[in-house]
This record gives structure tokens, sequence and C-alpha cells, in this order.
DNA sequence: CCATCATGTTAGTTCTTACTAACATCATCT
DNA sequence: AGATGATGTTAGTAAGAACTAACATGATGG
């Protein structure tokens, strides 16, 4: 399957995301890991040690130069793209998410890994705005937008990670999906 | 000024929302109390118990009722109404809400307290969807736009919570108010 | 002025945790 | 078979944290 470092960094990371770096101790680690806490620290030194590695590891960076490139100036068509694949990058960043707001003592590196998505995000849907408004498609102005639009997208995502699925019984997808086709209709009408 | 169990009490809030429950020492919040830690736990006996009454003692309940009663059937100004009031609750919970997110061991009274305010507003704000429907302002199912509303002012909300406006220029309550001059003109459309 | 009460101080107990050292085991490669 | 290397085990150290006991101080109120 996977090596003793890949199993202690996978453990680390679960429970890390779970309960925060001084919650937990490298003991439940290691039994998580199902190796021994002397392993953990041979291959580790310390504990901070294995979390840096955890982060390095598990931070998940989008391609979103790619994503412009493919999209087709059909406006729900091209929003859908592109919320899906910002809930994807949070999706997939969402141990690495929880274990930031778990802990109080934030890594400077991994504080820009994390405000880099949604600004990456912002500059890309507000040139794409922008350049819908010179087609005509639209006429609001385009970083407006481009933050209701990512804002939205990000409370979707962050309401299903934190409540759980405890509030609001419709499913995030059929969410999203109404979402975007409200707002579709929306500023291409306005 | 205030009593000592409000210092103490005070400090715990600041301290457990800013780094969770187990970062935090009672050594720490005496300090930042301005009392010595023997009197922390003279008046609170345990940490665990100091956390309990921090919790009851912060969670701010909103008057959604008074809120439903003072709506004047003006798209526009009610949403902003409700987003404000919704806003509020939100900022004024956002130290629990915080420190809920920093806890591993949920307390399942404060969850509950937790899930009372996206619920309550949805609640809210269906009905008066409805409402609208039925005077035939809007024509779009209002459950799916509760939903949509309140998810957004939680995107906004946590937005500018978690990344401490570090991400996004636009300040919240302009974000706000482009927000729903945005909706209310998109669904009054439609 | 004296009793009371809240607080501070100091020292200490117990427990947990990060981390180490030394030795044991066991599979793999030569 | 024997050497090597990765892992487990056990015991232990050092530091820090929750929490306690005993005594000191200092303000308040009758």
């Amino acid at each position: 399957m996977c090596t003793t470092e890949d199993k202690i960094i996978n453990a680390s990371i679960v429970l890390f995301s779970k309960k925060g770096y001084t919650a937990v101790t490298t003991k439940e680690i290691a039994k998580e890991a199902g190796v021994s806490q002397m392993t953990l620290f041979r291959h580790f030194e310390s504990k901070h040690n294995l979390f840096e590695r955890s982060l390095d590891k598990f931070v998940f960076s989008p391609k979103s130069k790619a994503l412009f490139e493919s999209l087709e100036w059909d406006l729900e068509k091209d929003l859908n793209k592109i919320c899906s694949s910002y809930q994807d990058v949070l999706y997939k960043n969402q141990k690495i998410i929880l274990m930031h707001l778990k802990n109080e003592e934030l890594n400077p590196h991994f504080e820009a890994v994390l405000y880099k998505f949604p600004n990456e995000f912002k500059k890309l849907l507000s040139n794409y705005f922008e350049e819908m408004r010179n087609r005509g498609a639209i006429i609001e102005n385009p970083e407006t937008l481009a933050v209701n639009f990512l804002t939205t997208s990000f409370g979707l995502f962050f309401t299903s990670l934190v409540m759980n699925k405890l509030t609001f019984d419709t499913d995030i997808q059929t969410c999203i999906s109404n979402y975007i086709k409200i707002f579709t209709k929306c500023i291409s009408l306005l």
C-alpha cells in the first residue's frame, strides 16, 4: 500500500483537521497510523515538523489557467465550470482549511497558500466578466459580480462543511445549480 | 467596572475563540483577566466548567419574531433588514462560532444553539418569500431563494471573519448592499 | 478596631505529553 | 548464514498544565 511516512502523514492530516494541532497527541497519531510512537519520531523528529510536512504534502492547487482556456463564453455553462472547479479546490483542501481554522499560531507559508485560491479565482472571474461585458452579455461591474459569486460559492461550501448537513435539507449540488441558474438569468437580464 | 467572574469569562471567551479549548491554559486566562490563577479556580472549579459558563453567557439569540413583524413588503428594504439582522446575530456570536470551530469535542447544547440561527432565518425567509410569491412580486421557489440568500450572507460573513479582510478589497458592507441590490432586481424580474 | 471576605502568593501533587535511549525482533539482501 | 535496516517495546526524562492547600494581604462594614 503506502510507506510508513505516508501512513503517518495521512493520520496526522485526519487528526489535525479534526481536533487542531494542540489537541492531538503524537501517541494518537501513531495509533491512527498503525505504527509505534517511536517510529513517528524517527521519521519526523518532532510533532511540529510532522505538522509542516503534512501541510506541504496536502495543499492542492488548481490549474486555473487551463480552466480559463476551457471557457466557452456561455454564461451558465462557464459559471458552472468555474464554480465546480472552485468547490473542488475548496473540497480538496478542506482538511487543510479546517486545520488552519483550528490552529492558533498560523504558519505564514500556509496562510499565503490559503488566500491564494480565492484571489486567483477572483482575478479569473473578474477577467471573465470583464470580457463578457465587452461582448455586451452583461452590464454590471465585473468585480462586484466576481466577489458576489465567489462569496456565495464559499458560503455554500462552508455551510455544508461546518454544518455537516445538519442545516438546510437541500443538498449542496442542488444549491449550486439553483444558484447559478438564478445568478445567470439575473445578470444577463439586468 | 465589572465583577471578577465577568473579567474571567470575558478573557476566556477571547482566548478560547482565538486558540481553541485545549490550546489555552488557565494561567493564560487568569493573566488576560488580570487575576490570579487561584481566583479563577475558586470561582469556576475547573477549566471545563469555565468553558461551559462562558458559552452560556455569550450565546446571543435574535428576536426574529419582532423582525418579521417589522417587514414592509418592499423587497430591497426587507432583504436589507433581514440580512443585517442575520449578519448581526452571526457577528455577535462570532467568538462562539470560532470557539465551536476550534474545539473537537462539541458541546451538544451548544451545537443546537449554533444551528438554530440558520434554521430560524431560513423559516422566516421562506415564509416571507412565500407571501411575496402570493402577492405576485416574485415567482421563484421560496425555499430555494431563502437558502441562496442565507448561504450568501453566511459566505460574506465568514469570508470576512476567517480571511480577516486579507482577501478581496471590497469591504463587507459594500458587498452586502451590492448583493442585495442585484438579488432584488434579479428575483423581481424573473 | 476587629471580623469577614475576596484575592494574591507560594509551594506542591499528579497527570499528560513531547521526546530519548537501549535493546529486541524480524524481514530482506547478499 | 549473517549483516543490515526498519520497526517495536519498554523505561525513562523534562516540561508544562490542571488543580489544591495553606498562609498572607488588604479592603469593607459593623
